[in-house]
DNA sequence: AACTCGTCCAACCGCGATTAG
DNA sequence: GCTAATCGCGGTTGGACGAGT
């Protein structure tokens, strides 16, 4: 469609947000909440592209973040969670209350690949260095393409579907201990044989309107009332 | 003190999916 | 059903900063 990008507007800023932009961009979400990204640079009075704002939001201002350095439980969630999911950042960060996506994959680049290569292991398909990858190994860990990610939600596999419907807002960081490996294991079995075997979509993959549901629920990004929304 | 190099992370970018008209 | 607008995601970039020389 030859769509250009939003940050080639003329009259925008780009780079690094300065205080008063943060304190306008909270200002206008508390007053208005979350959302209408388009059209509130300028609502807000910002010279800044709606994706920007969207991006400074979600990544920085939002008062759930949690912030400071990752405990060693989060790696370990973290590593579990990507030997499933793949390089699916926000399903990851779903599970991580005041986690974002952006920060838990700026993490997985900096700290945990190196971490894994490290200790030998790969950080792609969580196996021992140089072993080669074999798709019947039950224990072969992989990323998911965005076409097989519905099959979370593949009723043959209720516990994956339940492990990743829980909206942020009401869950808790899933303790380490709760995934154990035989667990673990199993968790890759049952989405081994719950994903299609091609790429064409499964029959009973549910539909894009799922896949959305799926989407949101997961990333727990809902509308934030303006009380939930506090300037730091 | 000045320079280089490596690391970290906020922000940019492109694109697919979804929604609205 | 089609098209354009919008949203959200994942990959990449680049600037700030600290360590080393």
């Amino acid at each position: 469609m030859g769509r250009s990008s939003c940050y080639e507007k003329a009259r925008t800023n780009k780079g690094t947000w300065t205080k008063e932009e943060d304190h306008r961009l909270v200002t206008h979400i508390r007053l208005h909440g979350e959302g209408g990204w388009r059209s509130l640079p300028k609502a807000a009075g910002l010279l800044r592209c709606g994706k920007s704002c969207r991006l400074r939001w979600i990544n920085y201002l939002r008062p759930d973040l949690k912030r400071g350095s990752f405990t060693e439980e989060e790696d370990e969630l973290i590593i579990k969670l990507h030997s499933v999911v793949g390089n699916k950042w926000s399903l990851i960060a779903g599970r991580l209350p005041g986690r974002t996506d952006n920060e838990i994959k700026n993490y997985w680049n900096t700290h945990i690949k190196r971490k894994l290569l490290s200790k030998g292991i790969d950080p792609q398909s969580h196996r021992p260095l140089g072993q080669p990858y074999n798709s019947n190994n039950i224990a072969v860990s992989r990323s998911l393409p965005d076409h097989e990610i519905p099959a979370l939600q593949n009723p043959r596999t209720p516990e994956i579907a339940d492990f990743f419907r829980h909206d942020r807002s009401e869950s808790s960081p899933i303790e380490p201990a709760a995934l154990d490996a035989e667990e673990h294991a199993e968790l890759n079995l049952n989405l081994c044989m719950s994903l299609p075997s091609t790429s064409a979509p499964a029959a009973n993959s549910p539909s894009s309107a799922d896949r959305t549901a799926v989407s949101n629920s997961t990333s727990g990004r809902g509308l934030l009332t303006p009380e939930m929304v506090e300037w730091r």
